[in-house]
DNA sequence: GGCGGCGGTTACACAGCGTTACGAAACCCC
DNA sequence: GGGGTTTCGTAACGCTGTGTAACCGCCGCC
């Protein structure tokens, strides 16, 4: 139940990468970034990614290529890609006719331009579904000595032992671990954990937040995970790592 | 959830400064002006901003360096900015990536649309995760032994031991600490604290400093640590240095 | 259709925070 | 220094927000 849009913005300069990639995760996408075409493969493999933002000019191979390669892939076809080029007339030609970008955009841009585009294409591309084919190597969140794979939707307490959860206390627990060390109101979480927003006097979320502690924390009658912030909502206290499946 | 956000709107205009803080403040939020960089660093110093409105041109220091130097800050690196550009093309070319702002807005712009901006900036608040690199390094802060973990929400004596504060006590404990050996009045505690506003003959402030200095202090009927400025508020003696999670 | 699990709603107990009240301490003015 | 005034400290109280058990309706499964 990711509703957020996964973006992986592929630019081999530093400087854009990242002024790009936090304007875009400032604007509620998820982003990945990447600097060149293996990278961005890399990505391609680990995470279900709803749009490319794709340099024309990359080290390596460059970005037009990288665009045909990805159209003849079969998993790779039906992603959305939107081509940065550098302002140059004979870039309209190129872009034209051999990109198979769904659109592009001349730099320099402005952002709001950008996102402007990027949403149009995402409304384009509706069901485009994920690649079943390319095996999720699913990334592990790890924290005090728990991990959950979200491929799996799995959740393994620190000596091993899987976790049943229902459904939704594993949303839950994912918009905890994906926004940690920080205050998270109930509206929030509703909105991460259900995508709905809450309805006057709405407990659900104090009664769910209840029941996972039942599950993961030591002493659920004094959490230390997920602590309660009086008038403002919850917290997830540990820090999370990000690492490969395990065997 | 009834805080209602403290903006700060950053213009040399008098003007423009008093119509877009009037307007906003008829919109139910808080608002607080700054003519200059010097003044927004202040007013960021003593109240709990949740978003600022910065104008591009500005005497001195302008918009777009201040906006760097916020994000290059870690108490600050996360608070919505919105920018006030003057129309112009060349306006476009240096917004185009330079800009680390949630969103601006071209001047003349009308009210409304200023309104909206902010009101979206403030709901999507939450999707800022800390720049890539920006590790949550100096979550320990030590002062006489003490140490406080702001990740966790967790005070430690200087034995080691966990000490419990309620939610409306460690906040109030993170305003002095942050904010050491200087004097705060009740209004800017208030805010830091609770985010809030005071109201006529409120004593919240100095029941809740009472019941922190019970917890904290080696003797509560002689404070050392938080002391009374008769007429003026309190101070935070200790110094406070930062460092790393502990083990 | 019966069953079981899940999640939302309700109800009640309880803790935290703000308000009030009152006494103590600090300050002021003469 | 004494009387009056202001400011502060804190006990006590009541409202509000939170924890959680219990309940119930929904949905999928057999």
């Amino acid at each position: 139940m990711d509703r957020t849009p996964h973006l992986l913005v592929v630019d081999d300069d530093r400087e854009i990468r990242s002024l790009v990639s936090q304007f875009l995760t400032r604007h509620g996408f998820r982003v990945t970034a990447a600097r060149d075409g293996q990278e961005m493969m890399k990505a391609l493999e680990t995470a279900r990614i709803d749009l490319i933002v794709l340099d024309l000019m990359l080290p390596g191979e460059d970005g037009l290529s990288l665009c045909r390669r990805l159209r003849a892939g079969s998993a790779t076809a039906a992603v959305p890609i939107i081509m940065l080029t550098a302002m140059g007339e004979e870039t309209d030609r190129i872009i034209g006719l051999e990109m198979g970008a769904d659109d592009y955009l001349a730099k320099p841009f402005g952002p709001r331009e950008l996102l402007a585009r990027i949403k149009a294409v995402l409304r384009r591309a509706v069901a485009v579904p994920a690649a079943p084919g390319a095996a999720p190597t699913g990334t592990l969140l790890r924290f005090e000595g728990w991990s959950l794979d979200v491929a799996k939707r799995e959740l393994r307490s620190p000596d091993g032992v899987l976790v049943q959860l229902s459904a939704g206390e594993y949303d839950l627990l994912v918009a905890f671990v994906e926004h940690p060390q920080r205050v998270l109101n109930r509206d929030q979480l509703l909105d991460l954990a259900r995508g709905r927003a809450a309805v006057p006097f709405d407990r659900s979320v104090d009664v769910q937040v209840s029941r996972l502690r039942r599950k993961i924390e030591p002493d659920p009658a004094d959490p230390t995970i997920i602590k309660t912030v009086r008038g403002g909502g919850y917290i997830f206290t540990p820090a999370v790592t990000t690492g490969p499946a395990a065997p």
